[in-house]
DNA sequence: ACGTGCCAATGAAACGATTCAACGGCGCAG
DNA sequence: CTGCGCCGTTGAATCGTTTCATTGGCACGT
């Protein structure tokens, strides 16, 4: 009974016309008088015809898809952007599909290839390593590809990233706008890029106050337990010593901060001590104390991912361009007393 | 110089040899003497050459590509069993690609639509509200489906799902070997069923113990803040009408729970008051007293979704099977007070 | 009545890989 | 020397769609 899949040719003979006739109606429904569209597609329903992407593409050339490799897609940042990015690739007429390279150079490997074999339109990598050299080829063979939260060295392809310098700057400015003047910047050594430029941000802000003092404090690692391992070192401090805003390079750490001095010390949050973190991970808004945290403007880096994609399809010679975006301050409890359990 | 795509033509040509004989060396290499395969294999490698999948799976009939279509790729349940579907599928020389339908019915089909036309080996599914329509016409055209988190009630089509009674079951009898005897179940009216059958397994297990009680308290949703507000009012009753052991019908709500217990009234967990969630969330281990969870085996169900759908692309008249897994007790500090910060 | 234009519809060519029947050359047995 | 079988290679047919030059039919103006 299931002979074999349904194609235009048979909707052509049940309809009694021509099969270009049928792939105008797919296609180009305007060239066709009503009755015979009428027509085709009553007979489209009747079959249940399904359009064969696979000959549609070898025709064309050209797919309708764009490929999004992430690194994970469990990390809300990549979920979230993953989200953005389709709703803006369906208001232009393409899917995407997501291809996660779980940090993995090997998996990134065969979902690049897997992608190009597809001849997708075009593709937006969160790379793994150094792509560089595999980039590079992708674009000789005339692959459209964009990075995403990862700018090229080379400027060979076009990118959006986030500037974590004005991150860092922004978090600690907005301590000193709240009257503190001892801060301390929490960070471990991983993903050091990262943490060093919102350090490099954090001492420009400090710096701005003359009497404002920076003081740097490492963690053995970027999660809740080395947080609450350091908000304990801290709490204990003879009150003298205290400072009067912590500026965690995570919010698993600043959670962790946030537990040990609660309940080690029973410092109140944010009047003897405000708190920021960074990410602005879910359950953030959900702590004792709902945590100010630094975002990355998650959807608006994946439309414009996927704008800078379209438009290098539509014209492959214009310029590549490197979109740097400011990250945004998420105001809540743990620096700004007068907000309350806030969402 | 872009001009066109190189094609096995192409690379036929400036090795010297039939079109075939390229083919061959791709998909047959034994069948090519090896001298033949070499200089092949150079002008492949000079030219670039990457094999159009559209062209191969027109010829083919059939693609090397598995359909996956989830919820919510930022929901840590997807993600994980994502990554078990990707790396069964890899074994097995199939690729998976994801998409995201966002609790989104249009979203769904637009998934749907896109896969059937790329002619998928198959699709794994967990749907937002009832496909069962969409499934059967899938099904008469060939296209096996099986679908994850759900079962079809009509065994249409194989699933693999978790026992959410069981799982209630579970956590309960854990608080009553534990020695706990008065029990609160904290739920919500939202996502109906998994509560309702949670319920009904903490039901079964208390029924096991003449002693011991159980008390329904409805929460106003499954989040940390309704979590919190039910806490707060347990946590200011009499000591004589406290309960001793809390199981609440999500991660969430637990936490909130929690965060109101410890703050509000300063009882000890687990001594004074033991206390379950559900689901597993990442932040259970990281919360003030780490959590005691249940969880689906996510990696199992990926791999087993993906086994049942090859199976099926194989003999596509075998048996549908609903595959239902027992889901597995975390135990963490808020039960056990042997065990402490836990990872 | 005849030519002109226009619109709808036609059907064959093309896309790039795979497959398979046919072919040629070579070695070996009779 | 001839015939047979084997192996490696060939090239045409095929998949289902899109595209486009061409055709057929109809209405209208002269």
């Amino acid at each position: 009974m299931d002979s074999r899949p349904v194609s235009i040719k048979d909707v052509a003979d049940r309809a009694g016309v021509a099969v270009g006739t049928v792939s105008n109606v797919l296609n180009h429904p305007t060239r066709v008088s009503s009755s015979t569209r009428e027509r085709v597609q009553t007979a489209i329903d009747h079959l249940g015809f399904v359009r064969n992407d696979a000959a549609r593409q070898l025709r064309a050339g050209q797919s309708r898809t764009i490929g999004l490799i992430v690194l994970d897609v469990g990390n809300p940042f990549f979920s979230s952007l993953a989200r953005a990015a389709e709703d803006c690739a369906a208001e232009n007429g393409s899917t995407v599909v997501l291809g996660d390279s779980g940090q993995d150079v090997e998996r990134e490997a065969r979902y690049i290839d897997v992608f190009e074999q597809q001849r997708v339109q075009g593709m937006l990598i969160s790379p793994v390593g150094d792509v560089g050299p595999r980039v590079e080829t992708l674009r000789k063979r005339g692959m459209p590809v964009v990075l995403v939260d990862r700018v090229d060295a080379q400027r060979r392809c076009s990118s959006v990233s986030v500037d974590d310098v004005a991150g860092g700057y922004m978090a600690v400015r907005h301590l000193l706008e709240a009257g503190r003047r001892r801060i301390v910047f929490v960070g471990a050594k991983a993903e050091f890029q990262q943490v060093a430029d919102r350090l490099a941000g954090a001492r420009q802000a400090v710096e701005e106050h003359d009497d404002a003092v920076l003081e740097v404090v490492e963690a053995d690692a970027m999660t809740v337990l080395a947080g609450r391992d350091v908000g304990g070192r801290i709490a204990q401090r003879p009150p003298g010593e205290l400072p009067d805003g912590i500026f965690c390079a995570n919010d698993l750490l600043a959670i962790g901060v946030m537990q040990a001095v609660l309940l080690i010390r029973g410092l109140r949050i944010p009047e003897d001590l405000a708190l920021i973190g960074y990410d602005d991970i879910d359950f953030s808004a959900s702590a004792v104390v709902p945590l100010t945290s630094v975002r990355k403007p998650t959807e608006l880096m994946g439309r414009t991912a996927v704008e800078l994609l379209l438009e290098e399809i539509e014209s492959p010679s214009s310029r590549r361009r490197q979109v740097i975006f400011d990250p945004e301050l998420v105001e809540r409890g743990s620096t700004t007393a007068a907000v309350h359990a806030a969402g």
